[in-house]
DNA sequence: CGGCTTTTGTGCAAACATTCACAAGGGCGT
DNA sequence: ACGCCCTTGTGAATGTTTGCACAAAAGCCG
């Protein structure tokens, strides 16, 4: 186990639970500014992101003062507050290994490109599909993956392989300089200390579903609770 | 002292955390049983997972005591224990809202129905796709649903839909039937109470990352995580 | 049978997260 | 300028999760 625990309230001591909200609330505000709203009450956002208002402010009060009493929060100025927190001000290069059903899917997905992730490369080993475009992009062969990630600076890589091949990707992307690894392969990766992997694994969310369907089904009655005896 | 000998129930009171961790173990748990492995450790299982095997032996504990004291755990019992804990020994019927990339990658991602999840239909509003065969099943379009949902007992949908139709798909779904959801599109989904959300934004994972990886570019300090969502 | 080794299951305390409730403070009307 | 209303920011209380450390089993061997 890799307990390194350097989180401690330190310099940045920005709580995790947080940082994973704060991309919702970012969401919100841009939607908020779209619609041409100045200026926004920790409860209207609340709603807008759905959690609870106190919540909020407390995260928000993580990042700053940022906010007038009696008034709320300047829309446009807490978009630029929160997107500087999450270092989205500046330009993050991506490479995607792995352009099978997933691979295409992330590509293609708008949401990358509009939060200032651009996609360096696009890598896959069968030689069947290097070569062919997907979205603006030429598939380049995985042996590129050294050469790419040296060139663009890339530091965030997205492995959208097969299980068997992941570990074997993310190790070469460790290798080229790669700090920052998203995971959409069904496997645990190992990684050296200092590199950050999260993973999104789609069977794991059905699988909850499952869990709490299954507890709704079996239990036709409100909160069986404390029969004593 | 509040769990009174409730033996193989137990069905309530098991923490969230653990719920989203047990798909993990479960799928370890695969890996050795086709390894030929007949016995684990919580040591040997908690490395496979990527936890603390202390961690690791409290979630099983709150299914039961399947374990031997000296000698660890038989790895097809606790496969079936955890299958059915978390509901996977039934069949559950899925539909999902949307083929575009994202939708076709879901329909042809492996990992549904080696878990029980076997996808019902595949809609879609656009009548362009409506018709087209993938994955083996035929795009229907999304007037069907009501049927669909009703002629196949599905309780749990996929939302694939671009951001703007979700609400309006979660809406049909909802009052179809379905109380389980799991939304990839990049809103806040609102729902009345009884139905269950979850959400994967591929986008939000990106700039958690993007977080830490600024961090580290700032203060070169270092740390490892591996978070599932 | 008794002692030795191994590994589980869990009490406990610390760390972390959420929620309540309200004082502190800003703006606005008069 | 003053007081009222509104909303933020935050102390304190509550709830949840983690990880240590160890006693309580279970197998094994002589």
């Amino acid at each position: 186990m890799t307990h390194r625990g350097v989180s401690a309230n330190g310099s940045h001591g920005i709580p995790e639970a947080t940082i994973a909200r704060l991309p919702v609330y970012l969401r919100a505000l841009y939607a908020l500014a779209e619609s041409g709203t100045a200026t926004v009450s920790s409860e209207e956002l609340a709603v807008a992101a759905g959690v609870n208002s106190a919540k909020l402010r407390k995260d928000l009060s993580h990042l700053g003062s940022y906010g007038t009493r009696g008034v709320g929060y300047d829309v446009d100025y807490l978009v630029y507050q929160v997107s500087r927190e999450l270092g989205l001000t500046q330009d993050w290069p991506v490479v995607i290994i792995g352009v099978g059903n997933l691979g295409r899917a992330l590509a293609n997905y708008g949401g990358f490109a509009s939060r200032g992730f651009r996609i360096a490369a696009l890598l896959d080993s069968d030689p069947g599909v290097v070569g062919t475009v997907i979205a603006g992009l030429a598939v380049q062969h995985s042996d590129a993956m050294e050469a790419v990630v040296r060139k663009h600076r890339v530091s965030i890589g997205v492995i959208a392989t097969p299980a068997g091949s992941a570990q074997c990707s993310c190790d070469r992307l460790v290798a080229a300089g790669v700090t920052s690894i998203l995971n959409f392969a069904p496997v645990v990766l190992g990684v050296p200390d200092g590199v950050d992997v999260r993973k999104v694994d789609l069977s794991i969310e059905l699988q909850i579903l499952a869990f709490h369907a299954q507890r709704k089904a079996s239990t036709g009655r409100p909160e069986v609770q404390a029969v004593s005896s």
